[in-house]
RNA sequence: UCCUGAGUAGCUCAGCCGGUUAGAGCAUCUGACUGUUAAUCAGAGGGUCGCUGGUUCGAGCCCAGCCUCAGGAGCCA
């Protein structure tokens, strides 16, 4: 693997990363380069792309220095090696190209059956064809910007001196209600063994009780931080909710942050900052792809009718994300703001706003974020009674120390709350709603031995990676979907 | 799961009031051209009109059921 390093300095004989090779101001010297065909102009002009950036190598195939055999090969699709001497590029689209001296065909791609085609294809027909979409120009940006800010988050939480944890992916506890789960089990489907009273016996399952893929980390989470103090979870996560949007996966990626000692301000303050350096991050590292992408999205914009654009292009809009701080106010003060505006007296919410207590809609989260404030939101102290048991109460008896942060054109991209520390109130409002407290003695425990104001949160990966790209489906940025009859690759 | 819309060539779509042999652009193939940038020009091939049933002399078009996809809603991250 490290010997094609394409941060190599030696690129002789050598195979050489597209990238570097477009970062270098030299010219006459021999590379190595290996890639896939994008398209092949003229009988003599290649663009080879090899997945290292979005731009494109140029090679120059002279008269007659090939066979029509081999010509006839370099199709749309077909991974080559060229070797030839970089020189300036006597064209207009790149400053440097690549005179081939020898070519080779590693794989061919016959033109007549492969899918990706030089032309525009819909974003549905590329979901279809997931296993090849990569090697397509916004799918690669994607990927890429993906990629960077994964290591951003990592990278943001090292620096601070978080204890990357890794929590479990099979559970037990079906406690916090954040979704309906996926069960894992190895009985016999068709026959399982039942209990006296018919019911299936899951003491003769494999974990000897009844188990399911994780729908948060944040309880186990808590249970490190509580030692650690600063921990994160970067996993998968599971929910077999039937939710056919463009917002929702069955299997995605949450960042699940714990902090001792930390109070809802504390928890918004490390949000806020977390959402900007990995957003700065890629900016500074996919300058390319997000150019790409911010170009693609205007194009696709023109599709649609002028109050339906955004003011903002992609680039501006991560830009003012970094440059504004986030707005902050309560739920109280929201359902003020809605209740008093215009949208609302003229009637033109689906749902109107009419007293307190009713969790917001995606209107009203989208009129707060999109209309009246105009950068993201942070609402906190939500009535008790639409939030998880797990948050910390105030002295009003009726809201909680929730926080969750809004987006624009994606909602809520972070959901947490300070924690309930307090032994007697936790087991209190467990009860109250129906959250058995037994088979949660090991996290009630930590509220008996050395308990402490934490607080966390939870960001959804892929809803990061929407609002970087600029993509519309969510299902466009995680490279194999999971959504409801949705499993193919 | 609910609402709305869609399913016609490899892709993106058109197809009139139900009426002859279902069209276009791109892609592909063949040929030309040799400094092209989704190259260009000429020609050619390419169809179980989502599936099943029904109405009709006749269905891509009308009706019913089913499947799939997209957008919106709910649930949420």
């Amino acid at each position: 693997m490290y010997f094609c390093s394409s941060y190599n300095n030696n690129l002789m004989s050598q195979r050489t990363k597209i990238k570097a090779l477009l970062q270098t101001e030299d010219t006459g010297f021999e590379v190595t380069v290996k890639g896939w065909v994008r398209t092949f102009r003229n009988n003599q002009f290649i663009a080879l792309n090899d997945g290292s950036t979005n731009n494109n190598l140029q090679i120059v195939v002279a008269l007659d220095s090939f066979d029509d055999e081999t010509l006839k090969r370099i199709t749309t699709g077909a991974a080559i090696s060229v070797t030839g001497e970089v020189v300036p590029s006597l064209g207009k689209g790149q400053k440097v190209e690549v005179k081939a001296k020898t070519l080779e065909i590693l794989g061919d791609c016959d033109p007549t059956t492969y899918p990706i085609q030089p032309k525009k294809h819909s974003l549905e027909f590329l979901r279809d064809n997931a296993h090849l979409r990569f090697r397509t120009n916004t799918f690669g940006a994607v990927f890429r910007v993906r990629n960077s800010l994964s290591f951003a988050v990592h990278q943001f939480f090292q620096e601070r001196g978080f204890v990357y944890l890794h929590t479990p992916v099979i559970t037990a506890s079906d406690a916090e209600g954040a979704g309906e789960t996926f069960r894992v089990t190895t009985l016999d489907p068709i026959k399982p063994p039942l209990t006296e009273t018919g019911e299936v016996d899951f003491k003769q399952d494999f974990f000897g009780k009844a188990t399911n893929l994780t729908v948060s980390g944040q309880l186990e989470g808590e249970l490190g931080a509580m030692a650690l103090s600063d921990i994160y979870t970067f996993g998968p996560t599971f929910r077999a909710e039937n939710s056919n949007t463009t917002r929702h996966l069955a299997e995605f990626w949450m960042i699940e942050p714990e902090m001792a000692f930390y109070n809802l301000n504390d928890n918004m303050d490390l949000a806020e900052a977390l959402l900007k350096y990995v957003i700065a991050y890629a900016l500074k590292h996919n300058a390319d792809d997000i150019e790409f992408l911010k170009d693609r999205l205007l194009e696709e914009e023109k599709q649609k009718p002028q109050q339906d654009r955004s003011e903002l292009n992609l680039l501006e809009k991560l830009q003012f994300c970094l440059d504004n701080d986030f707005e902050r106010l309560t739920y109280t003060e929201a359902i003020d703001i809605l209740k008093e505006s215009n949208h609302n007296k003229k009637k033109k919410f689906q749902y109107l706003i009419e007293g307190w207590g009713t969790d917001l809609q995606s209107e009203h989260e989208r009129y707060l974020v999109e209309k009246h404030f105009k950068k993201p939101v942070i609402l906190t102290d939500y009535p008790k009674e639409i939030k998880a048991f797990y948050m910390r109460q105030n002295d009003d008896g009726k809201t909680v120390r929730a926080m969750d942060i809004l987006f624009p054109g994606i909602g809520e991209i972070v959901g947490g709350s300070q924690r309930e520390e307090r032994l007697d109130k936790l087991e209190q409002r467990m009860n109250e709603m129906g959250i058995p407290t037994e088979e949660l003695w090991w996290y009630l425990d930590t509220r008996r031995f050395g308990a402490c104001e934490h607080a966390g949160f939870g960001l959804g990966f892929e809803r990061l990676v929407l609002f970087v790209t600029g993509m519309g489906n969510i299902r466009d940025v995680i490279p194999f979907p999971r959504a409801p009859k949705t499993a193919e690759f």
